[in-house]
RNA sequence: GAUCCCGUAGCUCAACUGGAUAGAGCACCCGCCUUCUAAGCGGGUGGUUGCAGGUUCAAGUCCUGCCGGGAUCGCCA
C-alpha cells in the first residue's frame, strides 16, 4: 500500500529479517511507537510471542534481534527490557533523513492504495420534511470525512445523500395537508391537470405538521415498562396515510406534484447546511429514485421464488440457521401494495450495480439501523445483486444530552443544526474581538474566519469520538476553543502561516533538515505517524484516528514552536532547517485537516 | 423475554485489536508574553478501568457470572 515506508515500517523490515534468520515469522518483527518514550522511540514485542512457539527464552531471542538491529543506520540503540521487549532509539541521522523525505513528499508521507476501488457511500438518514438537527450532524461529518479519506487514498468514490423521501411519511404529509387545506387542487380525484408552481407549504409548515401527525399514527407511546396505548392514535388517519402512500407510489399526479413541493422545500434547507459545513455529495438521490426499478425487481424476485406471499405482504426470508438473534423477514411489498425502505434500498443496490458496479458500498447510517441493513444485504446476496461481502453498514452512536437522554435545548426542543452553527459562529467572533485579533481586517473577513473556526470546533468535537459509540453533547464544551479542539489545530497552522509570511519578507528559505533538539525529534516522530493513522482510519473507517493524529501533530508542533525559535536563530543552517520542518508540518497538517473537512484560515 | 453494544480521573473522551508505570482535554493549583499569534508553552493534584471469578510470561482489552445504562426484535424510517 505504501510508496514510501515510515520509520515503523523500515524498522519492522529490519527486525522481521532478523526473526527470519532465526527461522521465525517476519511478522514477529512488527515495530510500533513505544509506550515508554522515556525508554525508547519504538518497540517490538515479537520475541515474547516467538518464545512460546520455540519454547526458548524470550530474552535470548530478543537479544539476537536487537543485535541485528544495531547494524541499521536508523538505529542509535537497541536493547532488551523486561520479559523481552526490544527497545529502539533512533539515530539523529535517521530522523533527519526521514524528515527531509517527508518535507519533499507531495503527500507528506501518506500511503495510497495500489488498486483503486469503486466505492459508493450512502448517507441515508436525512428525511424530507425534517429539518436538520444536532442528531443529523454525525452522519454528515463522519460520512464526509470518510469520503475525503477514501478519495485521498485513491479510491473512486461516489457519494449519495440518499434522502428519505418515499415512505409512509410522505403519505402522512399528504393526508395532513388534505385535512388542513382540503380545497387545494392536488386532492381532486382523477385530476391530471396542471398544478400550481408555488409550494402550498413552507419548511416551517412541514416542520410543524410532521411531528403533529406522526403522533397520530403511533399506536402506542412510552418506553418499554410504561408502554401504553396512545390516546391520540387516529386509525382513520393512519389508514388514509397508508392509502395515500400507495397512491403516490402508483403515480397519482396530484400527489406527485405535492410531493415534489415537499422535496424541494426541504432541500433548500439541507443545501444551506451542506454549504455551511463544506460538505458535498456527488448525487442527491433519494429512495424515490429507486421506485421505477421496484416493479421489475419484485417481479424478478417473485419469479425466482425468492419472494413469497405471507400475511398479505410479499416478503423475503433472510433468516439463517446460524442466527442467534431474531431475524424478521425482509418486507418487499406491504399489504397496501406500497413499498418501504427495504424495497427502495434493495432496488437502489440493483441500480448501483448496473450504473456504478461498486466493489464496496458503505452505508453511513445510525447504528439503530443495523438489523435493517443486515436484512437488505442478505436479500441482495440472495438475489445475486451485490455480494454481501461488499456491503457494509457503518453505524454510529447517537448524540445524547447530559444524563444519557436525547439532547434537548433549554426550552425542551431539539437543537437545529443551523442554530448550532450560528451559535458557534457568534462565539468564535466574540472570541476574536476579545483577543483584539482581526482589527485590521474587514468585517467580512472576520466573519469568514469566525465561521472557519466554528466549523473546525464542531467537526472536531464530533469526529474525535469513536464512530460507533454514543456521546454526550454539551453545547459549551462542543464549541469551546481551548485545549483539544478544532481551533487548537487551526491555531498551529495559522502560526506556521504567519511564520511563512515573515520568512518570505526576510528572504528566509527552507533548507536541509537536521534534527538536534528533543522537540524536533518529537515533531518528526509525530509527522512520521501520518501514514499509520491514515491507514488505520481507512481500514477501520474511523475518522477519530485522524483527529487523534492531527492533535498529536499540532501538539508536537506547539512544543517545537516554543522550544526552537526560528526567525531569531543566528545560525543560518539551523534557521533554514527549522523553517523547513515547520513548513513540512504545515503541509501535513493541512492535508490532515482536509481529511476531516476542516479549512485553515490565513490568520485568526 | 431474546440478541447486541456500553460502563476508564470530579466532567467529556483516548488507549494502535493481549504488552512495560492506563493517556489527553476541561476543571483546580504553580510558573512563562520588551523576540516568530498566550485560542499557546512548561509543571502539579487527581485511577482497585462497575463488581466477582477464570485463561497466561502479560488483561481496560479474551471467557463466565452478576450489577447498572442503552439499542433492536415483520408491514414507521
Amino acid at each position: 500500500m505504501t510508496a514510501m515506508k515510515d520509520l515503523a515500517g523500515q524498522l519492522s523490515d529490519a527486525a522481521g529479517a532478523a526473526f527470519v534468520s532465526l527461522g521465525l515469522d517476519a511478522a514477529l518483527g512488527a515495530m510500533r511507537r513505544s509506550d515508554r518514550p522515556d525508554l525508547a522511540d519504538f518497540q517490538c514485542n515479537g520475541a515474547m510471542a516467538a518464545a512460546k512457539k520455540l519454547s526458548k527464552n524470550p530474552r535470548e531471542i530478543a537479544t539476537s534481534v536487537a543485535d541485528a538491529l544495531k547494524a541499521s543506520p536508523l538505529v542509535a540503540s537497541a536493547d532488551v527490557a523486561g520479559p523481552g521487549f526490544i527497545n529502539v532509539r533512533l539515530s539523529a541521522a535517521g530522523l533527519s533523513a526521514r524528515a527531509n523525505e517527508l518535507a519533499t513528499d507531495e503527500r507528506a508521507g501518506a500511503p495510497k492504495v495500489e488498486k483503486p476501488r469503486r466505492v459508493v457511500m450512502d448517507f441515508g438518514g436525512w428525511n424530507v420534511a425534517k429539518e436538520m438537527h444536532i442528531g443529523h450532524l454525525r452522519s454528515t461529518v463522519i460520512g464526509d470525512s470518510l469520503q475525503r479519506t477514501f478519495r485521498f487514498m485513491g479510491d473512486k468514490v461516489t457519494s449519495d445523500v440518499h434522502l428519505g423521501d418515499w415512505g409512509l411519511q410522505m403519505g402522512l404529509l399528504i393526508t395532513a395537508l388534505q385535512i388542513e387545506m382540503s380545497d387545494l387542487p392536488y386532492f381532486v380525484e382523477g385530476s391530471n391537470g396542471h398544478f400550481p408552481e408555488a409550494s402550498p407549504v413552507t419548511m416551517d409548515d412541514l416542520g410543524r405538521l410532521y411531528p403533529q401527525y406522526s403522533l397520530m399514527i403511533k399506536e402506542t407511546i412510552g418506553e418499554e415498562p410504561n408502554e401504553r396505548p396512545n390516546p391520540a392514535y387516529r386509525p382513520d388517519i393512519h389508514e388514509a396515510a397508508r392509502k395515500a402512500t400507495a397512491e403516490l407510489q402508483a403515480g397519482r399526479p396530484g400527489y406527485l406534484a405535492l410531493w415534489r413541493h415537499f422535496c424541494s422545500v426541504t432541500r433548500v434547507g439541507l443545501e444551506r447546511e451542506c454549504a455551511s459545513l463544506g460538505v458535498k455529495f456527488d448525487l442527491w438521490k433519494g429512495e424515490s429514485d429507486a421506485n421505477e426499478l421496484v416493479p421489475e425487481m419484485t417481479e424478478d424476485l417473485k419469479s425466482r421464488g425468492l419472494a413469497e406471499f405471507d400475511a398479505g405482504a410479499w416478503i423475503i426470508r433472510v433468516k439463517r440457521e446460524t442466527d442467534k438473534k431474531n431475524m424478521p423477514p425482509f418486507m418487499l411489498v406491504n399489504r397496501d401494495g406500497a413499498v418501504g425502505y427495504h424495497a427502495t434500498d434493495l432496488a437502489t443496490i440493483l441500480d448501483r450495480k448496473r450504473n456504478l458496479d461498486p466493489e464496496l458500498s458503505l452505508y453511513i447510517v445510525d447504528e439503530r439501523q443495523a438489523l435493517h441493513f443486515e436484512q437488505v444485504f442478505r436479500a441482495s446476496d440472495l438475489a445475486g445483486y451485490l455480494p454481501e461481502k461488499g456491503l457494509e453498514h457503518l453505524g454510529f452512536g447517537t448524540v445524547n444530552g447530559p444524563g444519557g437522554k436525547p439532547y434537548k435545548t433549554r426550552d425542551g426542543g431539539v437543537l437545529k443544526l443551523y442554530e448550532l452553527i450560528n451559535e458557534a459562529d457568534a462565539t468564535a467572533l466574540a472570541r476574536m474581538k476579545e483577543a483584539e485579533l482581526g482589527a485590521d481586517v474587514s468585517a467580512e473577513e472576520q466573519a469568514d474566519i469566525a465561521h472557519k473556526v466554528a466549523v473546525a470546533a464542531i467537526k472536531f468535537s464530533d469526529l474525535s469520538n469513536v464512530r460507533t459509540t454514543n456521546y454526550i453533547f454539551d453545547l459549551d464544551r462542543f464549541i469551546s476553543f481551548e485545549g483539544k479542539t478544532g481551533p487548537y489545530l487551526l491555531y498551529a497552522a495559522v502560526r506556521i502561516k504567519s511564520l511563512a509570511r515573515r520568512a518570505e519578507a526576510e528572504g528566509v528559505k527552507p533548507g536541509p533538515i537536521s534534527i538536534e533538539l528533543n522537540a524536533e525529534r518529537a515533531l518528526v516522530l509525530a509527522l512520521d505517524g501520518f501514514g499509520d493513522a491514515l491507514g488505520g482510519a481507512y481500514e477501520k473507517r474511523m475518522p477519530h484516528i485522524i483527529c487523534e493524529h492531527a492533535y498529536t501533530l499540532a501538539q508536537a508542533f506547539s512544543g517545537f514552536y516554543a522550544a526552537a525559535p526560528i526567525m531569531s536563530e543566528s545560525d543560518p543552517a539551523k534557521k533554514a532547517s527549522r523553517f523547513a520542518l515547520a513548513m513540512a508540518t504545515l503541509k501535513q497538517l493541512e492535508l490532515v485537516l482536509g481529511l476531516i473537512g476542516i479549512e485553515t484560515p490565513e490568520r485568526m
